[in-house]
DNA sequence: TCGTAGTTACGTACGCCGTACGTAGTGGGG
DNA sequence: CCCCACTACGTACGGCGTACGTAACTACGA
């Protein structure tokens, strides 16, 4: 008989080994490291468990003796990458800059691993190496005065803001992959169908904008730096001193 | 020979008809709709072209003649609830209002279509309702005085919190769906190992906050009202008068 | 010590999926 | 009026997740 029976579990419970039986050939983290490997390279898309294995060198069907289900190997691969966050062994002290730090963090991991924000929209949970996170976090949280609750508003907030950011600079790129065309002729495309709606006149408020936009170059690192400084201050504005809201 | 072929287009830019040949059985709103009913009571993950096309009652392939690719109609499907928004004519003159109104309405056009969230983290672009809800949002913000990126960013979050809000309401009802067991083994399950780990000693912030939680139970409108609320501060403080920050 | 039960490995097969392609029939424009 | 662009749609291909069966292997209880 094969793997046993679907039964309701989460997958950071169910134990790796027994003990019993052959010893395996590869390892759970070595088939999460194969799907990221995958994931990185050619899309959350191109993940398929013939892929996994053929990256493996293995046949498919042992796949299933490391991970019960395709979506327990996404929930994996996110907490996977999200062991890259290196968090010092004690908070500074200082929440605000603790909390950009660790913003900052969050934006370069799904730099790396631009399917992260799509993939956990559904496979995301109280995962190891998130509860981790989420410890780490509060931890720098406690030197604010507020409530439990707000706290974690505060932390959900930071990380929806760079997810939909992430996730809104990457999208013409992400969406290209698969497409029978190539990204720049997507891009073309739909830069110029843009353009004809906007100076139809249909439009006179975001053509004004657009008209605008070419004047003021923008630097994405900095937006996002402007962002999070704004979210903190709205959960505690800084005490005196110029504030961040003009441009 | 069948559909024209595969070339670089908007979905937007491709008229429905030429005006030869026999008229469609349907309209590509038709084959919209049966999606987005289907969506709304199956998830995302039911749309299938089969499916889609037993829903109207016509062959597979006749879809392609009024969507070239799956991935349109989930454009389309985003573009046809993106139209559930009720704009007024002129906006009130207080963005402050409006922007709060629009928000309200994302979250519940979200909850009437859960699986948007994660479409449009791939499936999102300058459709027609798009440009019209932009366009709303660019004539409510003219009373604010700001450069026209900072008013972007404003309109950004705002979308982006409300998605990632509605997102993580319903993250386990959606994850829910299609999986071997009922939503509420799932929810124990998950619940019974985020209890363990919690009281494991590992994560003494967590606890506490916890141990915090019951005592204050949550309306979730009124914390997504606040946290609007806090967002639009942080781009134009209220001039006076008590700060949302507090519990 | 040894049988056996629990495990690993994995081939085969089923029912889905998106969609390329071919064919038949229809009706508006030159 | 007739041609041909168009609609409708059946068939088929290559891929997917994974249920199930089989064979080999090894740690443990008797």
């Amino acid at each position: 008989m094969a793997g046993r029976a679907a039964e309701p579990e989460v997958i950071w419970a169910r134990p790796e080994r027994t003990g019993r039986g052959p010893k395996p050939a590869y390892t759970r983290r070595d088939v999460v490291d194969a799907a990221v490997r995958i994931a990185d390279a050619d899309g959350i898309d191109g993940v398929s468990m013939r892929r996994v294995a053929a990256e493996l060198g293995c046949g498919t069907m042992s796949l299933y003796n490391y991970v019960p289900r395709k979506e327990d190997l996404y929930e994996l691969m996110v907490d996977a990458v999200s062991g890259e966050y290196e968090l010092p062994d004690e908070p500074s002290g200082d929440w605000r800059a603790d909390m950009t730090a660790i913003a900052h963090q969050s934006r370069a991991i799904m730099y790396r691993h631009p399917w992260l924000p799509r993939v956990m929209t559904t496979a995301y949970g109280f995962s190891p190496n998130a509860l981790r996170f989420l410890e780490w976090c509060l931890g720098c949280l406690t030197p604010l005065d507020a409530p439990a609750g707000l706290k974690m508003q505060l932390i959900a907030m930071v990380n929806g803001t760079v997810m939909a950011t992430v996730a809104n600079e990457q999208a013409i790129a992400e969406r290209a992959r698969g497409l029978p065309w190539s990204e720049a002729e997507e891009q073309a495309v739909r830069g110029a169908y843009l353009m004809g709606q906007v100076t139809s006149g249909r439009y006179p408020h975001l053509a004004g904008l657009l008209a605008e936009a070419p004047a003021a170059p923008v630097d994405p690192d900095e937006i996002f730096a402007m962002t999070i400084a704004r979210l903190l201050d709205s959960f505690a504005p800084p005490t005196g001193g110029t504030s961040v809201t003009g441009a």
